[in-house]
DNA sequence: GGAATATAATTCGTACACGATATAATCGCA
DNA sequence: TGCGATTATATCGTGTACGAATTATATTCC
C-alpha cells in the first residue's frame, strides 16, 4: 500500500464553534442522542429489511409508495418535500420504481419542468401486499400503540427543532 | 413553498391517534414511527454539517473518532459492533481518515485476522478541535439536558427491542 | 498433525444521500 | 416584449451502507 501524503486537512473556513466555552467531559459515543437515534434509525432498517424483500422493496422505495398511496399524483420536488430528500436522491430511486412497473414519471404538461409521479395499477395493487407491515414493525418495538404515538410526536417535535436549527447557522 | 395544486384536504384527521382504526394500514408516512427516526437522523446530519467540515470530517467519521477517543486501539470488528456497522462500510471509512492521517490501521501480530486501529497524534489533537460539537448540538435540539438523557435512553432502549427482534426473525 | 470449520477483514456490486453543477422551462419586471 | 432571475429536475462525484463472495489466519476435532 503505498504511503498517502496528501493530508487535506481541515479547511481553514470560519470555525462555527464557540472557542471559549469551557468543555464538558468527553461523552461515551452511546450517550449522544444522535447516535441512538443513528443507531436506531438503522435498526428500523433492519427490522424492515425481510418485510420489504418480500415485495421487492428496499427501505427508501418503500416510504415513497406509502407516500403515493397516500396520496397519487405527485411532483419529484413534493415526494422531496415530504421525505426530506433532494432530487439527485429521488430520481434514480424513482427510475428504479418505474423500471419495476410501480409507477410512471411524465413531465407535465402544463410546466414542462416538474415530472408528476403516478402509481400504476400494479403500484396501487402492491398496497394491499404492504398492508400488514406497519403492525409487523410496531410489535417489533415492543411499544403499545400510545407509546408509539407519543414517541412519534416527540421525535417528530424534535426534528423541526433540529432543521429549524440547522436551517439558519 | 410546497408545490401542490390539486386538492386541499378537507380531512380534519391532523390527530394521528385513530385508535377505533383496526390496524395501521394506511397511515400517511409523517405518522409512520420509523420514518420520524429516519427524517430525524437526516435532520442531525445536517445539524452536524458545518460542525464537522470545520474539522473535515464526515458524520460517520466523527462517531468512529468519538469512538477511539473514549477507547484507542480497537479492531475493525469492534467498533462495528459500537456503531452497529458492517466491516465492509468500515474498512474504506478507516482507510479515507487513515489518509487523513488521524489514525494507523495495522495487523495484530498475535492474531493476523484482525486490524489494531489506532489513534494518530494528530488524531489525539482533533479530539480539542471536537470538544465543544455535543453542546452545541444539545442547543440546536432546544431540549434541557435532563429531557436530552431521558430521549436518549428512551430511543436506545427502542434500538435494543428492535435488535433482538430483527436478531431472531 | 492435518483436514474441516470458524473467524476477521477486504473486495465487489447495488442502492441511498447530498452538494455542486447543468439544463431546460417559466416567471418577473422594466 | 424581452431577457435576466427563478424554479424543477437531472447529472456527477464522493461517501456511506449492506450482503455475498473472497482471502488469510486461527481453532477444532479426529
Amino acid at each position: 500500500m503505498p504511503h498517502d501524503t496528501a493530508k487535506p486537512t481541515a479547511a481553514p473556513t470560519e470555525n462555527p464553534l464557540p472557542t471559549d466555552v469551557p468543555a464538558p467531559a468527553l461523552m461515551p459515543v452511546d450517550d449522544l442522542l444522535c447516535f441512538s437515534f443513528y443507531a436506531a434509525s438503522h435498526a428500523f432498517t433492519r427490522v424492515y429489511k425481510p418485510l420489504l424483500d418480500a415485495i421487492g422493496l428496499t427501505y427508501p422505495q418503500y416510504l415513497v409508495m406509502v407516500a403515493l398511496w397516500e396520496k397519487d399524483d405527485q411532483t419529484v420536488g413534493g415526494i422531496g418535500d415530504k421525505l426530506g430528500l433532494e432530487s439527485s436522491t429521488l430520481t434514480p430511486l424513482l427510475k428504479r420504481l418505474e423500471a419495476l412497473g410501480l409507477l410512471s414519471r411524465s413531465r407535465d404538461p402544463a410546466d414542462e419542468r416538474v415530472v408528476r409521479v403516478r402509481l400504476s395499477d400494479q403500484g396501487e395493487a402492491l398496497r394491499a401486499q404492504a398492508r400488514k407491515i406497519p403492525e409487523c414493525i410496531l410489535k417489533a418495538t415492543g411499544l403499545d400503540l400510545a407509546d408509539a404515538v407519543r414517541l412519534q410526536k416527540e421525535v417528530s417535535a424534535l426534528r423541526d427543532a433540529l432543521e429549524k436549527a440547522a436551517g439558519k447557522s
